[in-house]
DNA sequence: ACCACACCTTAAAGCGCTTTAAAAGCGCCG
DNA sequence: CGGCGCTTTTAAAGCGCTTTAAGGTGTGGT
């Protein structure tokens, strides 16, 4: 097995320093004409791949972005892809350091300025304040979907808030008294959420108390959620995120209730299962696009020197109307 | 902002050469304990953390294992999860490589290349059979969930055949005589599965004749197939994947047929969604804990040395009944 | 005492690339 | 035709770590 070809073999290839051909194969200027032809022909022929270790060693900058992810939440997924696509555009390139079981968010992070990663985008991240605003002291640190206020981090969230309103306000307009918010997992998110949810209510005239029931950010969350509900049944339901919706949906048609008819149900994020024929969830898009944009363009200010306050940048996040909401039907 | 320190620093603060503190950082054997204990302190007061590009450039093997994965799909999430598991405890680390819509398999292999990986784990490869035989020969490469011969290519699979057979025998058992496929997106696996569907109903006495649908991977493609189903009403449905009976379900069930007295679904794969309580779906478990294992062990092998032949470890699956399957009733 | 031998420790040579400072080439003007 | 300013090219010094071969130190045997 030949060894794999080095900078050197392709200088060599092309009569040319190794220093050429570094400027050349990264499109640096310097090199004429004549050179860069000769070295991007050697570096075909021989089937020549820079070594990454190697550069990330010799570079001052490394333009890496690094990414901690939940594998199976399918919202990050959609982030990841989106993040990809715009450190792509701005030269950067992103390594993901997916959380598992058997791996924390601590190891996760670890493992990504390890590598290098000069900034860190962490996608709903557990950590406490206080960690995020030690990482957040030596490395571009951009928390998505969190509300976090510590000078090094930057925020890219979307309004929950509002967007919880959103659905309220759309749920009222229909003609609905009783909307129940079935929370997540307790921490910040869950917060902002319910805040925006009591406010709504308290905010629009007509409608019963606020009404929250704990829940959490799974199927299996819903499902519990939509049984505690059955003891006293609204004739709306809003989610804390679609997979808590889904399994309210599902719970509640295997009780036999019509949805919309019976019970108007509203999730949060948007995700590719909401959009489905058969699902077609009334959820709040967060605009991942937007929201990826958004982290990548905030770690990408600080580390080019423009900016040294904390960027927090608060996205409005919109209702997508779709079939599992409508006007309520009278009781009998 | 202090620089980060380096090896050197740790060095000098325990009063030992670097090459000391290297090999007591990694656990090597030479040091003596009392220069064990100065290096280990030192690192710790200083908060030093190896700088995982210069180790790479420097070590002779990498010891790292890149896999490509396609982020949205939760039984690549769970595969990940066991892979890496797997790999940290033979001391391998690593690096996931995602697929997306601007970054192809080739892509996404070319860049673990780049990071030096020794070992490819491919999450169902969609590369050709040249393509990966060309990987192949410079690399230990793991296919797993999918049928390839090439001798530097080993295969991690289940024997897709068989699990489908053992839905079909189930169905069988219960009473079932009418059992219909609704087959994947076009490719290996799903031939396969056909095959094994196709067979046991061959073989087994008393069944109607083996009847395939098109479908596909998603919900939507299994929503469509039970749009189809209608015009000719089997007692039992095999689906493709875990979505496609997820879509099929959701359909069937707004038709206004229960499940499973009206009509029996089975899935593929095992997911965790199959498991909800709510969606409790009969499927067929590929166990991930076992393939993973499998893949990363060949990797292993491969690289160490014990072996150069392609390994193909065909693991058995098994079915996993839960409530969606349940014997025929008379239809009037 | 002296030497052989094990055991620790270290200096130094890379790993493959980037980058800087200096050299080389090259037209052009006076 | 020498000298000047310009662009193109290159030698060489690292980046932070691992590894190897050589050096040091202490033990026990004779």
């Amino acid at each position: 097995m030949p060894p794999r070809p080095r900078l050197e073999d392709v200088a060599a290839r092309a009569r040319v320093s190794t220093a050429t051909a570094s400027l050349v194969l990264r499109g640096k200027p310097g090199p004429g004409a004549a050179a860069r032809e000769a070295v991007l022909d050697a570096a075909r022929t021989i089937g020549y791949r820079p070594d990454a270790a190697a550069s990330l060693l010799a570079r001052r900058r490394t333009q890496l972005l690094g990414v901690t992810m939940d594998v199976s939440n399918p919202f990050h997924a959609e982030l990841l892809e989106e993040i990809q696509a715009a450190a792509d555009a701005r030269g950067y390139d992103v390594v993901v350091s997916p959380l598992t079981r058997t791996r924390d968010e601590r190891r996760a992070v670890e493992s990504l300025l390890d590598f290098r990663c000069e900034g860190l985008l962490l996608l709903g991240p557990s950590m406490t304040a206080a960690e995020l605003a030690e990482l957040g002291e030596r490395q571009a640190v951009v928390a998505i979907g969190r509300r976090v206020t510590s000078p090094g981090v930057d925020v890219v969230r979307a309004a929950d808030d509002v967007g919880v309103g959103l659905a309220v306000e759309h749920l009222a307009g229909l003609g609905h008294r009783q909307v129940v918010f079935v929370e997540g997992r307790p921490g910040p998110i869950t917060t902002l959420r319910r805040q925006g949810y009591v406010r709504a209510m308290g905010r629009l005239p007509g409608v019963a108390a606020a009404r929250t029931l704990a829940g959490g950010d799974t199927e299996a969350d819903g499902v519990r959620g939509a049984e505690r509900l059955r003891a006293e049944l609204p004739t709306a339901v809003i989610a804390f995120n679609d997979r808590c919706a889904l399994g309210l949906l599902d719970r509640l048609r295997r009780d036999g209730l019509d949805v919309p008819r019976d019970v108007s149900v509203v999730g949060y994020d948007d995700s590719p299962v909401a959009r489905l024929a058969t699902i077609d969830l009334t959820t709040v898009s967060q605009a991942p696009h937007a929201m990826a944009e958004a982290a990548v363009a905030a770690a990408v200010e600080r580390l080019e020197g423009h900016r040294s306050e904390p960027a927090d940048v608060v996205l409005e996040p919109h209702l997508v109307v779709r079939g599992t909401t409508a006007p309520p039907t009278d009781r009998t």
